[in-house]
DNA sequence: CGAGACCTTGATTGTGCTCAAGAGCGGTGG
DNA sequence: CCACCGCTCTTGAGCACAATCAAGGTCTCG
């Protein structure tokens, strides 16, 4: 929860009084394995959900069974925000890896940013902050070839992980199936397989057993065409509310 | 600007006070050509852009020039209300067709935002919404071959476009030319030539000189797989603030 | 030690891209 | 009024990237 305080604060100004209450927020905690389905689609939920431990995705999924993953969420990151405004879900919430997360009510995170103005901009601006890089997924997926799609994904996580810009984590956790990675991307887990030895035999990056070791970043960022930008637009702090 | 207001009050719950607060905002009005970029990429804006008449999108583009667009804002539509959480561009607006849009400042409202609390819960459903439709977009370009996601694409024109869901447009003014479909759906526009006949001779839908005729509406819907969920989440209302 | 999930690899097929050239149409200027 | 130009649409041929189908290998956990 004080990780979550403290990425909501990377992006919006808030003051101590504004993050006590969000700290103190009434939380279930629920641990997950992974693969799990943890909210269907359709269902209409009455909390978001916090990650605590773990990698939690958003999903889409045809009735054949074709699955599309919409977002990734860290640890510190409130996965639907988004349900507070639109309650009725319009996707799936599953568990990549076994995680913990922690359940807040709709109801005391309202009445937490109806108390504080602070509160409702920097919720409203996580979600449009959220909505960013779902924007640069869709480019990724509609513009770019798998190798490049890949290893976009990869720097992405890079960043994200490393709490960066500047910083970069060279090497990280992401115990994430080839298949997940597939549904993340829109390919088969057989031309991920492929295209992850396509890069590792290039020296730009190792990805096995659970974590990705970048060996060429700036290589890796010029086949990914990467630009960090739209994930730091939050990092200039804007005013308030 | 009255429009925008209706379509706000379709998905949140506002009052007389609050409907003539934002009806009454301050706009700029500007006459833009077709294909003429409105809002650079990198640009930091003070306005956001209301959809008056005409046609507006959001695009992404590499250095190279392949494009992508990332949304696309009927009259009534604000383009970027993102804006106001994330000033600093992360894309382009292109207006697609000739369109007149109002600029609204930043400050204007924030300031109705700030005053009715109801206001800044509609605005950031609004946005919430919209990203949900980006959502279905991500969707649709990860699991869907050329004909499904061009038929999603006319099937979710005609929903918003018919003011629908139960309503839908048979037949609407669409004046998009292929090479910018092709940049809607991650295509070439020769394929998209090729997908549109390929529709027009299983009589599905017929796409022509700046127009949309459904044939067979039931057909398109099945080969789009479409659901039109995503676009009236918003509309079972959600209580006030 | 065995079972199941996951990864790896090969062969084949197919969707959509590239390159290229021609036709239709509308607008502009001589 | 006609000629021309540019933009969009149309069509063809060949190619490439990624999907599909299938089989074998490896790792992990019980």
């Amino acid at each position: 929860m004080e990780l979550f305080v403290r990425k909501l604060a990377r992006h919006s100004e808030l003051n101590e009084i504004e993050r006590t209450a969000l700290a103190s927020l009434p939380a279930t905690r629920l641990d997950i394995p992974a693969h799990r389905e943890i909210v269907r689609f359709g269902e209409v939920v009455e909390n978001s959900c916090l990650v605590s431990r773990g990698l939690v995705g958003r999903v889409n999924q045809t009735l054949s069974g074709v699955r599309q993953f919409a977002s990734l969420h860290l640890p510190g990151e409130m996965v639907d925000l988004f349900s507070m405004m639109a309650p009725q879900a319009a996707m799936g919430l599953t568990a990549v890896t076994r995680s913990v997360i922690l359940q807040v009510p709709h109801r005391a995170l309202q009445q937490v940013a109806d108390q504080y103005p602070a509160v409702a901009s920097a919720l409203w601006r996580d979600c449009v902050l959220q909505s960013m890089i779902g924007t640069q997924w869709l480019f990724n997926m509609g513009q770019r070839d798998a190798r490049a799609r890949m290893a976009h994904l990869l720097c992405e996580m890079a960043v994200r992980i490393g709490d960066g810009p500047p910083d970069v984590a060279r090497r990280y956790d992401f115990p994430v199936t080839q298949e997940q990675m597939a549904d993340l991307l829109g390919l088969t887990s057989v031309h991920v397989n492929r295209t992850l030895m396509a890069l590792r035999r290039e020296d730009l990056v190792i990805v096995a057993r659970g974590f990705v070791e970048i060996v060429d970043w700036k290589g890796l960022v010029a086949t990914a065409e990467f630009d960090p930008t739209y994930l730091a637009a939050g990092t200039a702090k804007v005013s308030g509310r």
